[in-house]
RNA sequence: GGCCCCGUCGUCCAGCCCGGUCCAGGACACCGGCUUUUCACGCCGGCGACACGGGUUCAAAUCCCGUCGGGGUCACCA
């Protein structure tokens, strides 16, 4: 095989899109499996819907994400521009060519009589295609219209009898997806406003762009055999074509926002580790060798091959990438974690040295995602704990028995000098014996008057971390509230 | 509706190409237990699928045909 070449093609418009980052690692799996390269080509030929910061935010999302490319618009390569763009005379050239040659015509039907006749042949149940009204059209016929100021689109002349037909690196077991001919229709390729169509640029930058594996989405299947009679009319060799399951909403239509969070930047705002979500990502279609589940891109990358990809679109299971993410978060060291929580921590939460290593060493095997910091620290952060006298009783203890707990409990830490984890743990279950209560009554109670609340990262870590003064503080707050409920 | 793709536990994936080792394996979720100061982690166990019907064969999840089901696509959007 000569040397490897994909591309990665989003369109700018709206949100960094989760199937974009989902392509994108399996071009690069591939293409780096092989040594290839990998290009990013912007495609803005929607001018109504497309921004150029929707285009940064795509470079942003797919470099924290971990897809990397060697050309693009960023960063140059030998087929620039990348960014359709600014390739109009390009597109517009190869255009013309195709009139000359007659593998294309120009078409001045309105867009108001596309609309009609699409209605009517609905009506009538069968697909809608454009009827050929331009198909034949004489050059004085064609000056007479372009002389009356008329702005035409270019259509491809799609032969009217035959099949094409191509072999898809995914599906169908290397058999070939045959389509008829006639029922293909005359594409627009360039559009009245002279930007062309996607068929046209994608075609022609991936010609020029010397791409030899074209890896896309499933829906684009259809679109395939147009773009085959686009290369034939270049007399161009098309490339070879991979279509990857659609990514679905647990519904199991064709994700969507609506549905699923797809934006690149939902995910990393709400504290996904994105080795986490190509981890899952690369799930969802490709296997790795033993059944491993969770494996680098590196592992992918160097086990890679089409045989393991899976046809079937997968539902999009948030359940498992929550799963994936906390392990992730667990395979963390503590420096770093701390500086993967930044982004959701305030000011100042993270920077009390040692005491911070030790909070986050004891919330990190509860935490499924970065976000959740804050529903693990709080009570850290705050005085003012909000929970009901109520919850400070245990099971089979009456207000009153806690109350006398208390009582005996404060004195206690009270004397305590030594105020660490074993210290504590040590005095607490002394009390628990001297009181003649089960550890998880009394304990229940001290966590409850120190956390604010029944479930909490460990006790007596939180208790040495919080450190003495704030703790009994707490607790003769927790015997002001018992009293009040008698 | 036409065309195209797909069809193994609720979900993701293995097995299918090269029929027997599969009364189908792993993971998530769920349920139960153990551990345990709560929650969580961890460990153990359970639940649970070859869409259906024909064929071919000594033998089919695996090959063939049909049916049904799901999805995608039919724009001067990509």
């Amino acid at each position: 095989m000569s040397e490897v070449r994909v591309r990665m093609a989003p369109s700018p418009t709206g949100d960094p899109h989760v199937g974009t980052a989902y392509i994108g690692l399996f071009d690069m799996a591939f293409a780096r499996h092989h040594g290839g390269k990998c290009v990013l080509r912007i495609e803005d030929t929607d001018r109504e819907r497309s921004s150029k910061e929707s285009e940064e935010a795509i470079y942003r999302a797919l470099r924290w994400v971990g897809i990397q490319w060697d050309e693009g618009p960023d960063c140059g390569g030998p087929y620039a521009p990348y960014r359709q763009s600014e390739r109009s005379h390009i597109y517009k050239r190869h255009a013309l060519q195709l009139v000359e040659s007659g593998a294309a015509y120009y078409c001045f039907c309105t867009v108001e009589r596309l609309a009609r006749m699409r209605q009517a042949m609905q009506k009538r149940k069968s697909p809608p295609m454009y009827d050929g009204k331009c198909r034949n059209l004489s050059a004085d016929e064609v000056q007479s219209h372009l002389d009356a100021g008329e702005r035409p689109v270019i259509r491809l002349k799609v032969p009217k009898e035959g099949e094409t037909a191509y072999t898809d690196l995914i599906r169908k077991r290397g058999q070939q997806v045959v389509f008829q001919n006639r029922h293909i229709d005359d594409q627009v390729l360039l559009k009245s406003d002279g930007f062309p169509t996607y068929h046209l640029a994608n075609v022609v930058d991936d010609h020029l762009m010397k791409i030899t594996h074209v890896v896309r989405a499933e829906e684009w299947v259809n679109s395939t055999p147009k773009h085959i009679l686009l290369y034939k009319a270049f007399g161009w060799e098309p490339p070879a074509y991979a279509h990857m399951p659609l990514l679905r909403n647990p519904d199991k239509s064709k994700i969507s926002k609506r549905k699923n969070p797809t934006s690149l930047d939902w995910y990393r705002q709400n504290g996904y580790l994105p080795e986490a979500l190509l981890n899952f990502l690369a799930l969802m279609g490709f296997s790795a060798e033993k059944g491993k589940e969770i494996f680098s891109l590196e592992t992918m990358i160097r086990e890679f091959s089409w045989d393991r990809v899976t046809t079937s679109a997968p539902i999009f299971d948030m359940k498992k990438l929550e799963w994936l993410n906390g392990t992730y978060i667990r395979q963390l060291s503590i420096d770093e974690l701390i500086e993967r929580l930044r982004p959701f921590a305030s000011v100042g939460q993270l920077d009390q040295g040692e005491k911070t290593a030790k909070m986050v060493a004891i919330i990190q095997e509860r935490m499924k995602t970065l976000a959740e910091f804050d529903k693990w620290t709080w009570f850290f952060f705050t005085d003012e704990l909000d929970y009901g006298a109520e919850l400070l009783v245990a099971k089979k203890m009456t207000p009153e028995t806690t109350a006398e707990a208390l009582a005996t409990c404060v004195p206690a830490f009270k004397a305590v000098d030594d105020w660490t984890t074993e210290a504590l743990e040590r005095l607490g279950r002394e009390l628990c014996e001297r009181l003649g209560l089960k550890v998880r009554q009394l304990f229940m109670t001290l966590r409850v008057a120190v956390t604010g609340s029944a479930k909490s990262p460990p006790l007596f870590e939180s208790m040495e971390i919080m450190g003495k003064d704030r703790c009994l503080a707490r607790l003769e707050t927790a015997q002001v509230k018992l009293e009040q409920v008698n």
